[in-house]
DNA sequence: CTTCTAGTTGACGTTAACGTTATCTTAATT
DNA sequence: AATTAAGATAACGTTAACGTCAACTAGAAG
């Protein structure tokens, strides 16, 4: 298969912006995994899951999570579970997420309609306020 | 009026439970006025303006901002513009700040239908590999 | 062989956002 | 007068998420 790709750290880091410094970091606290080194160079190669993984890091990052919070919505995409109880626990953490991200949302929602209505009445107090009214 | 209330620092932290180290430093960097202090005593006392800034500090804080974005979005609040030339640069601003908006929300869903599909997936997935098959 | 390039491993430095501790003051209680 | 409570300032400590620098290595290029 074609998805064998292997990717360099400044590939990667070239890629999505981002110093090799913290690539290296992120796999220093088990953010992502460099196997197969090379044996001689030590050098890191990163697959399409390490890159992909790196993509939601990133995500999460912009988003305003800690790389703690990160790595444990990660790591619940790919826990393999046993039993019920760990499944019921997942599900569990999943709904959690999905209820704090819903929050987040709405907060957004509130604090974008603040600057709206903040820019209108701004707006609509200038032109009755401006020395120039040219328009009505 | 009833709006004079002011706050001491403990009320106002009790208020949003965080510490008044924290209302302290938020004052330190410029982003809380404590005007009339009590002459003999220095202390700090707030007013309704200054509690709905903290409010929306900690809002901005829960949504992933960091302290100087949040100042600098608090300050559009309340800067009074001057020439043609500042208004513009404050909308501008503003709608810079709804597109980020809409962007992270943008994000948020989609990280959410990620969670969402793989809790289905792996529902499903738990239902046909479980020692208990049920329904088929 | 030397130089350059891309990478490695330490290890110390940095910034934001507070926590914590020490020392001091004023007002209220006892 | 002594204690307690609430606050003040000053200064050092802490954690996350890297930046930066030093010293080293393997392979490619001249």
């Amino acid at each position: 298969m074609t998805k064998d790709k292997l990717y360099t750290i400044s590939e990667l880091a070239a890629m999505f912006d981002i110093s090799s410094r913290s690539i290296r970091y992120y796999e220093e606290i088990g953010m992502l995994i460099s196997e197969n080194r090379e044996i001689m160079t030590k050098q890191r190669s990163y697959t399409n899951r390490e890159r992909r993984r790196l993509k939601m890091i990133l995500r999460g990052k912009k988003l305003g999570f800690s790389l703690q919070q990160i790595k444990e919505m990660i790591d619940l995409y790919e826990t393999n579970p046993e039993g019920d109880e760990e499944k019921r626990r997942i599900i569990e953490f999943a709904d959690e997420k999905i209820n704090e991200i819903n929050e987040q949302i709405l907060q957004l929602q509130m604090l974008k309609e603040d600057i709206i209505s903040y820019k209108e009445k701004y707006q609509n107090h200038n032109k009755n306020s401006s020395t120039s009214v040219k328009g009505g």
